[in-house]
DNA sequence: ATTAAATAGTTCAATATTAAATAGTCTAAT
DNA sequence: ATTAGACTATTTAATATTGAACTATTTAAT
């Protein structure tokens, strides 16, 4: 096969995975409450589903966002009641954290949101189909993490 | 299985799609010449894949971007000397779209410089295997596309 | 004990994008 | 021929993000 055609094929396969990226952020974030954004989003869920509290490095570590991002994305999130943010009582360049209860009750609304896109997504792409695509997206995700810092 | 874990599925393989997304591009990114971004170079590519003359309706749609970012990138491409933006003739509102033939001979540098990346992932990830991935991704994409303005 | 280097977080300017408003042009129905 | 509505492109304000500069704090080496 000539060499253009297999950069073809990769340019198409990233294509896709940009358009599915922006398609699904947008259908998710229509059905998400509280005018939250897919970042603020993956913040409250965070907490409920790793750790209930965090310093924001971690969390921009987590998210593979920079510091300052999750600096807005935690002001946001702060104005809106749902998380707090104090200063580190044993650190004093660290802060901590925390999901409120508004903000545990915020993320169950919108779980509860975006069920039924779940819900049709998961009828139309059973999930055993999906963890195939899950595992093989890794290894490229894998892949582009390794060659991000060289 | 449970429902939440049927949507931690989902949410997971969107995830993964977005990090894959943000990670490429920026690589990519990182190898164009002129300091063009993915959007500018893709502009520059579809004239030599798709057609040679187009207008920037045609181009936003074909980028599923709206009409505003298609004008600003196509004043970006024009102040860098690489494409043509001329009234058309055969109507007052439209504008026809050409590339320059140095905008030409800065997407062949462009195709160059990017071509180790594609060959090093081509290499980790055979073009067989990517087919695959990408006519699961475009099934995906086209659901997506269809849920999109209903 | 000092001090250089590393770490944590924020701020700032720049950028690509979106949605909405605007302006100009064409089309089709009457 | 008029005119309402559709179409094409641009402008504007808002937003999320980035990289770089900056401040403050901790760590480690001497």
């Amino acid at each position: 096969m000539a060499n253009s055609s297999k950069g073809d094929a990769v340019f198409t396969y990233f294509n896709e995975i940009g358009v599915i990226s922006q398609l699904s952020t947008v259908l998710f974030e229509q059905s998400l409450p509280e005018g939250l954004t897919l970042s603020q989003f993956s913040v409250l869920n965070w907490f409920v589903r790793v750790d209930v509290e965090a310093t924001p490095g971690r969390l921009a570590r987590a998210f593979q966002v920079t510091g300052g991002a999750m600096t807005n994305t935690l002001k946001k999130l702060e104005s809106k009641g749902l998380v707090k943010v104090e200063p580190d009582k044993n650190s004093g360049r660290r802060k901590r954290v925390t999901m409120t209860r508004k903000g545990n009750q915020v993320r169950d609304v919108a779980i509860k949101a975006v069920a039924p896109l779940l819900r049709d997504f998961s009828e139309r792409f059973p999930v055993e189909k999906l963890g195939r695509q899950t595992l093989q997206l890794a290894k490229v995700r894998e892949y582009l993490d390794e060659r991000r810092s060289e």
